[in-house]
DNA sequence: ATCGATAGATGAATTCAATTCATGTATAGT
DNA sequence: ACTATACATGAATTGAATTCATCTATCGAT
């Protein structure tokens, strides 16, 4: 189909040496020598048969068919320009959509180390709370999604089984005398979850299940839940994974007894065909490594 | 601007392997072999740093990246293309504005010769009889004028000094016994013409001044006129060059005496930038030719 | 199963298109 | 009158693009 265009290297030479109004100009655009660009665009008329410039002293200036010409293949090689952007941003921007609590408690706080990595990937999360469905939307890269699966036709890479226990920060577990005077903080949960966890269930495996239950104070994110431990408001029924930085820094510790109510998993998902793209090969690999690094305790 | 675009090489060749899903047919579209195809894509995803095709057995799929760029580059080939073809039609095809009688009697018939000479150009006629505007309207590259110049702005090619004279079929001046009895024709001008040229004036020259003028016949345009008397309807009042050929052919003669009022001359015009298109210089060329042909009497 | 045919990959060798070099021209500015 | 500038031209050179030789994997026919 193009192959009776002229050679594209000549088309290019044109271009410049028309946008400049100058064959030197150009030559030092293109960093080649004047007379290559000469030669170029004395090839080029010779093959359309057509002068596209006229030759002043000192000076050129395109003809009527040249300036005609020039307005086309400039903005030919415009689009083709932007294109090639908008491919690279698109190769180089990870959208992750995943909850607000595990991005500002596990994956939020480790993103440096990808950075570190990969400087030449910039993270874009999506930390909507309603699940998202990535055939649909295709902006998503990578969604981290806590549940147990299956997930027909994606690619499902498994970060790590989730157990919850109760957490505070050593200073209130410390005042806290009688189990009575606890403050016991949960999520409410948006949507009936598939293994629902709770204080009730806590009690019961911690071999408590008489006791009255204190009274709780309810968030509507794990975040906030989170956070209000930290802030030593009372005890937190959380995940390990969520909490397990803060654990390492000494800021929460578990309360006895060591009781692990047995939750879901982690996974990251994508759709198959974009498990090939580099950026999201180089993100699922990191996860997997960090997912790894923690399980073992190697939290780096 | 461009230059940091991948080589325009690497591009034309993505373009075709893109389009035609496969190497080896881009190969062959490009005259190269697959090989060739093989290394320019490779050359460009490395240089992108992107993948534009996954490599299937015996096959090539283009990722969505490589859809992306197709799309873009594919489209801005074809725009250079149709701008190439347009820029070239222009080029060949030369109009030339003049009136349908010059161009009736005396373009037409032997723009044949010019054909053989440039095959490659079309000749468009525009033979409106209100005289156009050179400036005003762009699409005539040369406009064949009668009149006296100057023509400031422009540039002209003289082509030949036009007198009036006397001329019948040689049945119908054989047949002619008396002056009285022969009907004289003549043009209605619509415009009031530099130098009138009448029967009137033309007894006056004969030396006739005193005989009274036999009945004539009008037809508004010169065309008519000749053919009114290359159909024996009387004697005509016409300009030697547009009867230059049917006198060589014998089938108009010259009445007796030999009178030739002085008219205008013939003009090509053309604007000054005009001038130096290719195009527009192998006609006034051939047209020059053909006028001093026409001088000498060697009508080839 | 075996075998040829097919589509593409890979690295070294080669080629020819593109570039540079050396030189020349015309002219504007000092 | 002299220098600097912008481009042209043709021969020499270079290096980017292509080919060659060799491989791999797979499909389809015997």
């Amino acid at each position: 189909m193009f192959a009776r265009m002229p050679s594209p290297t000549a088309l290019r030479t044109f271009e410049a040496a028309a946008r400049k109004g100058s064959f030197k100009a150009a030559a030092q655009e293109l960093s080649v020598t004047p007379t290559a660009v000469s030669h170029q665009i004395r090839a080029l008329e010779e093959r359309l048969e057509i002068p596209l410039f006229v030759r002043r002293v000192r000076a050129v200036e395109l003809t009527a068919s040249g300036r005609q010409l020039f307005a086309v293949v400039h903005r030919a090689f415009q689009q083709i320009l932007l294109a090639l952007e908008e491919v690279s941003a698109a190769e180089s921007v990870l959208t992750v959509s995943t909850t607000p609590a595990f991005a500002a408690l596990w994956l939020v706080p480790r993103l440096g180390r990808f950075q570190d990595r990969h400087p030449e990937l910039r993270i874009q999360l999506d930390t909507g709370t309603t699940p998202i469905d990535l055939e649909r939307d295709r902006r998503i890269d990578v969604a981290i999604r806590y549940g147990s699966g299956p997930y027909p036709e994606l690619h499902a890479t498994r970060l790590f089984e989730e157990t919850f226990g109760a957490y505070g920060t050593p200073d209130y577990l410390r005042g806290l005398k009688r189990w009575s005077d606890a403050v016991l903080i949960e999520t409410v949960w948006r949507k009936p979850r598939l293994t629902p966890v709770s204080w009730e269930a806590w009690l019961a495996e911690a071999g408590w299940a008489g006791s009255k239950a204190p009274p709780s104070r309810r968030f509507d994110h794990e975040h906030y839940v989170v956070q209000a431990a930290l802030a030593s408001q009372g005890l937190v029924l959380a995940s390990s994974v969520l909490v397990a930085d803060l654990l390492d820094r000494g800021w929460l510790e578990q309360h006895e007894p060591e009781v692990n109510l047995v939750g879901q998993r982690y996974t990251a998902l994508c759709l198959e065909r974009s498990a090939s793209l580099r950026k999201v090969r180089h993100f699922l690999k990191w996860l997997e490594e960090e997912a790894s690094a923690m399980k073992t305790g190697q939290d780096l």
